[in-house]
RNA sequence: GCGGCUAUAGUUCAGAGGCAGAACGCCGGUCUGUGGCACCGGAUGUCGUGGGUUCGACCCCCACUAGCCGCCCCA
């Protein structure tokens, strides 16, 4: 009989790597409460329908890499719902603004969530078909200052100061306006009337993109097409002059910040909803998956949700990709235990354990060896987890005087137990 | 979804059509209240799964599964 596994593109993270989740986890959260923002947690899976109109119907994760099932009908009168399990989680959030009228507090919205997602992708280094992203959005009515282009540099001004306190180096942000609701569709547009008489030239790639996603023609990277792409129209001359004037505010707010960015102008994201500022974080030794996060605003995504007009701008960060570059910049060892108790006999295992709970109850991280071990084992077994042993034979048991040895050091000192159990300072 | 590489001990990896190997780790001993070092000894295992060729397959062939790399796309 096979033994069963976990599924493809899913996987089971362990001790000691799950300590470096929690730390970044902690990180993102701590570095997210001095922007105030608050979290918020949507379900895991969600109407179908959500993720076609919000993400895009026509996008390869809407077309083939959703989690989708019919749900039972329980009852005649009841139909069956298409549920997927979401493959990003901004449309989630739109969705619960909405729901909740979030917009009706005239306030700005600043929310961040942590979280897996789902998308039925052919498996990679840092690419898993469960994956967690952190992510970040600020929604909220236009006169709550939801447009404007210091909401941009701020989100962007954080997440260089998360990176920063991860102690991720080596990262560039790219930066690119794909420019309002109607910029885009007359860009496109123009995308296309260029590329009738010049896609012919270009891969077989681009000659599908060309028909169904005319943007992603401009992050080919086949080198016999760059010199066609150059030759392409750009969307920076499309811009109306809101948008230009949005973005050139966004780029002063930036430097004032000195936050160092390179504007790309083919940087257009896959998702649908994009408008205006599209923005990209990416890191060396990722390989092909180097996007570390990704996002933008997406000032009709309410909107096209059935819900009141809300601008709004986010990101979504890839957690496991944060875990392998921070990974690779500095192999984390396993945390050591303060003390290893080693009773000695197993007439001392009952003692051994108090003896733990008031060490723990003050704050120290410990270990608790078996009465049975031979002293040497307890002292190998105690090396492997702790810093220093603690023995406790009917001596100290006795006097309260315990036996403690530094591992490091190799100095073994007589310590009251009274002093042992104070709490640690914090 | 497409193309390439890979799968042997807990781990990293050698290996040859004819008894399954090394290093590290693990267990025991030298050493019954003192670890790391040293020495001695021990166990590592459905050789990814299922078929086929062969007197005989871990090796050759096919399929499947999974991982890695690239494409697509994206975090």
């Amino acid at each position: 009989m096979s033994t069963l596994k976990a599924v493809r593109g899913t996987r089971d993270l362990l001790p000691p790597e799950t300590a470096l989740w929690n730390h970044i986890e902690a990180t993102a959260r701590r570095v997210f409460a001095r922007y105030n923002f608050g979290e918020i947690r949507t379900p895991i899976f969600e109407d179908t329908q959500l993720f076609a109109r919000g993400v895009g119907e026509e996008t390869d994760i809407v077309s083939k890499e959703m989690y989708t099932w019919e749900d039972r009908a329980r009852a005649q009168s009841e139909k069956a719902q298409s549920l997927t399990l979401r493959p990003e989680n901004t449309a989630g959030v739109v969705r619960a603004y909405i729901e909740h009228k979030l917009g009706e507090t005239g306030m700005l919205q600043k929310l961040y969530y942590i979280g897996p997602q789902f998308r039925r992708e052919r498996p990679q280094k840092g690419r898993y078909r469960q994956f967690y992203q952190i992510g970040a959005e600020v929604i909220g009515p236009h006169s709550a200052g939801s447009e404007s282009p210091l909401r941009d540099a701020e989100v962007l001004e954080m997440l260089a100061t998360l990176l920063d306190e991860l102690g991720i180096t080596g990262w560039t942000l790219a930066l690119n306006s794909v420019g309002s609701a109607s910029d885009r569709p007359r860009y496109i547009a123009a995308l296309r009337e260029a590329l009738k008489d010049k896609v012919a030239q270009m891969c077989g790639d681009c000659q599908r993109r060309a028909e169904t996603n005319p943007l992603r023609v401009l992050d080919c990277k086949v080198p016999e097409d760059q010199p066609i792409i150059d030759t392409l129209p750009q969307i920076a001359d499309f811009l109306d002059d809101a948008s230009r004037a949005h973005f050139t505010a966004v780029c002063e707010a930036l430097a004032a910040c000195g936050v160092k960015y390179e504007i790309n102008p083919r940087l257009v994201r896959g998702l649908d909803y994009y408008t205006r500022t599209t923005f990209e974080f990416t890191h060396d030794g990722l390989g092909a998956q180097n996007a570390l996060l990704g996002g933008g605003r997406y000032d009709g995504l309410s909107e096209m949700l059935g819900g009141p007009k809300a601008p709004g701008i986010g990101f979504a960060m890839g957690e496991d990709r944060l875990v392998l570059t921070l990974a690779a910049l500095s192999a984390r060892e396993a945390e050591l235990a303060d003390y290893f108790i080693a009773p000695l006999g197993e007439s001392l295992n009952a003692p051994a354990l108090e003896l733990a709970r008031a060490l723990r109850q003050a704050g120290l991280r410990i270990e608790v060896g078996d009465g049975s071990f031979r002293l040497k084992k307890s002292f190998e077994t105690g090396n492997k987890l702790a810093r220093k042993i603690i023995l406790l034979g009917e001596d100290e048991q006795q006097s309260g005087i315990l036996t403690v040895k530094d591992f490091a050091s190799g100095e073994q000192s007589k310590i009251a137990r009274a002093e042992l159990v104070k709490p640690s300072k914090e």
